[in-house]
DNA sequence: TTGTACGCGTTATCAT
DNA sequence: ATGATAACGCGTACAA
């Protein structure tokens, strides 16, 4: 087994600063590297990584920190989608994946991940609009790209949507539908996506001269908080209940069932994100689709780029977002 | 600030190799010793996992391969808590995570793993009853543990619960409630837990002189194949469905609900896993405990064994279950 | 107990 | 285009 640079050159009858050449696509004369990419070949050559990452600095390993408390993490499928397209996106460039959960404390979780000098970068879920643990990073040398923002960020690279614009369409095609009293669960307050979705829902409101006082009802973004919200939002007498995502829109439709209405005729019903199984609610569910996967993936190629060019300008990406309109809040033939 | 050791044993007035020695536990006189974990503490030193690496051929990172098809992965919860067990114990030793996902094919990512040098050991999920990714790493030289097993590994180490023995234990406390035609929704077949819980529920069945031939259908341990399950088994005339995990037992119940019978009055319902979910179903389901957090939390620390004695005896861990009687199997009392 | 010196496997610099 | 050689930062025989 050929183990080292060294064995191979003395195979390939060439100096081992001729093999690292060839491997690291530095100027080689044709013939030679065609010679020694076959003997690298043959031998399934790989080089040590703890060695190349000792004297180039760079590991191909970059961090992924998800500091989620355990409750939300994963009970939420935008997670695990988030984490996929990652990986996806990873495995394509040949790199590693580091991943820090939020099973310690944000100083400690900071700690480590510096202390790790091993990573070419991070991509942090920066969902918050405060995040200690975010805020070190950005601080630190260590090239990081935030999934979500804070608007106060100037000088930071991230991936977002624009969560008010998309609220904005979705109760705008409520009202359009015809519905007035158009009430909205929201996301958990202090983040990113529950503050900007509510607020794109009330500039739709207050564009339309409706009021929007006692439509709102605070939700985090979880099932029962869903369930809990439609229960005051149909006491109110709401034709229509924006919710701040799928999941909260999953318990909103059982209460909204219990009390023998229906969807849509008696009350629309929207959500937010678009996951998998929002087409196959009973009726399908208007949503909006934000694209999950494409976020992780988006997120990694910034960060290849923020690596290759670390004086580079931050790169901040919107990607684009789609009202995809389902049976939840139009028409709806009735079913036999 | 100090980033090297060099740096570091100038500041303590000793060489290099004494300080090595204190952060490695070496033999150093006491006075020594504190005075230089002054300096370590008081600069925030931390050695260069590279260096350190390349140096003594350990790193602190131990891979986990999840190679699951995405549509399963985190679809069933089993495998964030799995992961959220690894993550947590992992983190109390101090070591790192590189984690591959099913995106790419088995070759390639067993080609990837093994080309990592940088690993000190893998845990791996043995969930079908064959598995070429498996073979590979246990044929690596890679310290590598399993979570599940195949009855033909005689040398692995391995976590596992006795899949046949709760199986037998769930469909017994139903027949001791007086269920006759308990039927079974499987797990996905060709899997470790799918077949042996079918073991087990047969086992049960056997005993007690019951026919079950009619009794099974197959599913996929996802929530439609509980509903399609649960739509044959009341078409045969169950009077208690026993499905291979919690979310086949969520499909179950829905269809059971839709036909406007009772549990547990008309049809007893129990699952397998206790995922977090199912205290909270209404009825609170019966199911078994396999404690999934601390499978991951054993596979890391019989991981940290192996690699601290990479010649000892392999690991085998079988943790026990609990069978956690709810009401949508015994009484229930009447709701208002 | 402590220090010296070498090795780990690679990249990068400087000649040629 | 290629080769010698010096880093990269640390662990560890071996010597003292």
């Amino acid at each position: 087994m050929v183990r080292t640079i060294d064995e191979l050159a003395k195979l390939s009858g060439v100096s081992r600063a001729t093999v690292s050449r060839v491997l690291n696509n530095g100027s080689v004369s044709d013939a030679t590297r065609r010679r020694v990419q076959a003997v690298v070949d043959r031998t399934n050559f790989r080089p040590h990584p703890a060695a190349r990452s000792l004297a180039s600095g760079r590991s191909g390993v970059v961090g992924v920190v998800m500091h989620i408390d355990s409750h939300l993490l994963f009970r939420d499928p935008y997670f695990s989608q988030l984490l996929q397209g990652m990986s996806d996106a990873l495995a394509d460039g040949s790199a590693g994946m580091m991943l820090w959960l939020g099973n310690r404390s944000k100083e400690e979780t900071l700690d480590r991940i510096l202390g790790i000098r091993l990573l070419d970068g991070v991509i942090v879920t920066a969902h918050n609009l405060d995040d200690s643990l975010v805020d070190g990073l950005l601080a630190s040398d260590l090239p990081t790209v935030l999934i979500g923002h804070r608007s106060a960020d100037r000088t930071a690279s991230y991936v977002d949507v624009d969560h008010v614009h998309a609220a904005d369409a979705m109760t705008t095609h409520l009202l359009e539908s015809g519905r007035r009293r158009i009430g909205h669960i929201t996301g958990m307050r202090g983040t990113v996506a529950g503050e900007d979705r509510l607020t794109g829902y009330r500039r739709a409101m207050h564009r339309a001269r409706l009021a929007s006082d006692d439509l709102v009802v605070d939700g985090d973004f979880n099932e029962p908080s869903g369930a809990a919200g439609a229960a005051v939002l149909l006491d109110h007498g709401v034709d229509a209940i924006f919710c701040a995502n799928d999941a909260t829109a999953v318990g909103a439709l059982r209460v909204i069932r219990e009390r023998g209405l229906r969807v849509p005729e008696d009350v629309a019903l929207a959500g937010f994100d678009d996951l998998d199984f929002a087409a196959h609610l009973d009726p399908p569910l208007t949503t909006v689709r934000q694209g999950v996967r494409e976020q992780g993936a988006q997120a990694v190629s910034s960060l290849f780029q923020l690596v290759r060019d670390r004086d580079g300008a931050p790169s901040r990406v919107i990607l684009p977002t789609e009202l995809v309109i389902r049976q939840s809040t139009v028409g709806g033939v009735p079913r036999a």
